[in-house]
RNA sequence: CGGGGCGUAACUCAGUUUGGUAGAGUGCUUGCUUUGGGAGCAAGAUGCCGCAGGUUCAAGUCCUGUCGCCCCGACCA
């Protein structure tokens, strides 16, 4: 744990102080982000860029290994297309932009900029799939949707946003619903082993659900401050698309028969997680796997002769074992250094000086804690991949024990709002009968919606906590981001 | 879309009440000294005061309109 709390970087808003500010204040002051002059439109710099860059070549490994292809759809859908399904186009018709010009040329039939692209996909497999030896296509893309969303964050919600979209066809629901549930499980496990944040994975409620799907299921977050964050998203469509697309394939007995479809997506909000999950008033904080630098060497004293070419030589060894590591020998002071890179959340600090020269040795500091140690030069590879392997570590148990924290069993209404008066916002545990009527009641008594009906059940009690009758799940509440 | 706040130098902001030569700190540039937790001194550069009208001898300041951004709600990844 943190042996000196004291914020040394008075540029960042201390996050008990306002924790919308600490977080904006990260974004701008590790240079992840900066705003444009379109609202909800953000430029994200080569640093932010970079941590994507690391998610998705994890990602795209995972999507592979499982089997899945990339493509790329186009960006353009038009109206008549999108309005197919009838779910679908109410669920995302307020928030779409539309193409109306085509240079100085009205367009007959105007053209919405894609906020998500199953109506593409649809379209194409209508095309492609016409035998049972055409199924399945495991397909993905990685491109960037629209939203017209009124109130935008960086990372959390922006007007446009890169994401990954999974879109597969399968001969029979069974299938279907395996790879929805696999793909949440590859969801989860990026989140554990490469985030260092732990989830909650679970289903959505019908009220929660994907527009046009037949279940959806997530994986929760729970931020610093108690509030929930939805993850990532897998979708089951059953055969709803592919009736409304007129997708039909001929199966071994010669009968023509819908295929039945999935749709998963993680997005940059990630990044978001991760800042509020993981992030201190010192800045961010970056897990190790998805860090753009990993190591960050300052010399001490780099104008003395041999001080730079060590920090180079050390720079070199650790690069060599696949360590990403950076030597900043600017003329910044040291001091400045320290802050500036604890600031943008790099994982492991070296530090050489002449005197460690002298030993044969260098300091490392560990961001998440900022403990310091004196550690040889010799098989020095071996010691940061240890101490990394500690970062990460240390990140997933403190954001476990924040969540553990923050989750609190209730089977009245009243220990709902007693929970979060007493504790304050975090993972409410409750039982519900499973009407709708019930989960719009607690949301609107206690604040907090329903996040998901875990796949990991308790029986905390028989009764819903909100109208007494039986209970038929537990569910996960919380107020979301 | 509702409620609140803010647009003045690269950044944070003062100046607006009471109209009268455009300010400070930080950062930036150059030089010297420094370097184990955001160094010191000296010299320098940097402004359509968000935009458009109006009132006035005179507008950053007053009036009208408009655009944008941030925060909080409702909705969403």
């Amino acid at each position: 744990m943190a042996k000196d709390n004291k914020k040394m970087v008075d540029a960042i808003t201390s996050m008990d102080e306002d924790f919308a500010k600490w977080y904006t204040d990260i974004c701008k002051k590790a240079e992840l982000t900066e705003y444009t002059s379109v609202k909800g439109c953000m430029v994200i710099r080569p640093y932010g860029y970079a941590i994507w860059e690391n998610i998705q070549r994890i990602l795209d490994g995972m999507f592979k290994a499982t089997g899945h292809e990339n493509v790329c759809m186009p960006m353009f859908i038009p109206e008549s297309l999108l309005q197919k399904e009838k779910d679908h186009v109410e669920g995302f018709a307020p928030e779409v932009a539309w193409v109306t010009h085509g240079g100085s040329e009205k367009l007959e039939d105007r053209l919405c900029v894609r906020p998500t692209s199953e109506t593409l996909f649809c379209e194409h497999y209508s095309n492609i799939i016409h035998s049972y030896r055409d199924l399945p296509k495991l397909y993905n893309q990685w491109v960037s949707v629209v939203r017209w969303e009124k109130t935008t964050r960086p990372f959390l919600r922006s007007r446009e946003f890169l994401w990954q979209e999974g879109h597969t066809i399968h001969a029979t629901a069974e299938e279907a619903i395996a790879e929805t549930e696999r793909m949440l499980n590859v969801y989860a496990q990026f989140c554990e082993e490469s985030l260092a944040m732990p989830v909650v994975k679970g289903r959505k409620t019908e009220s929660d659900k994907f527009a046009g799907a037949v279940s959806t299921y997530a994986i929760e977050a729970l931020m610093h401050d108690g509030k929930a964050l939805q993850a990532g998203t897998s979708h089951y469509f059953g055969d709803g698309f592919a009736k409304a697309f007129d997708i039909m394939y001929t199966d071994k007995d010669n009968k023509k028969v819908y295929p039945h479809q999935t749709s998963w997506g993680v997005t940059t909000r990630l990044i978001g997680a991760v800042i509020m999950t993981h992030g201190d008033n010192n800045g961010l904080v970056l897990p190790p796997a998805v860090a753009p630098i990993q190591a960050v060497i300052v010399p001490i004293q780099q104008f003395k002769e041999g001080v730079l070419e060590k920090a180079n030589e050390v720079a070199e060894a650790l690069k060599a074992a696949g360590i990403r590591v950076k030597v900043d020998d600017s003329d910044n002071s040291p001091g400045w250094k320290f802050a500036e890179y604890e600031m943008k959340g790099v994982p492991v600090r070296i530090e050489i000086g002449p005197k460690d020269i002298e030993q044969n040795q260098c300091v490392i500091v560990t961001r998440h804690n900022r403990e310091k140690s004196f550690v040889s030069l010799e098989g020095l590879a071996e010691t940061v991949k240890t101490k990394l392997k500690e970062v990460h570590d240390g990140l997933y148990q403190a954001a476990l024990e924040n969540r553990e924290r923050r989750t609190y069993s209730c089977v009245t209404m009243d220990e709902i709002t007693e929970a979060l008066e007493k504790n304050g916002d975090g993972f409410i545990k409750a039982m519900w009968c499973g009407e709708e009527a019930c989960e719009d009641e607690v949301k609107e008594k206690t604040g907090v919606g329903s996040r998901c009906i875990p796949f990991d059940q308790e029986q905390l009690s028989d009764k819903c906590v909100c109208c007494g009758k039986p209970a038929k799940y537990m569910v996960y509440w919380g107020k979301a981001y």
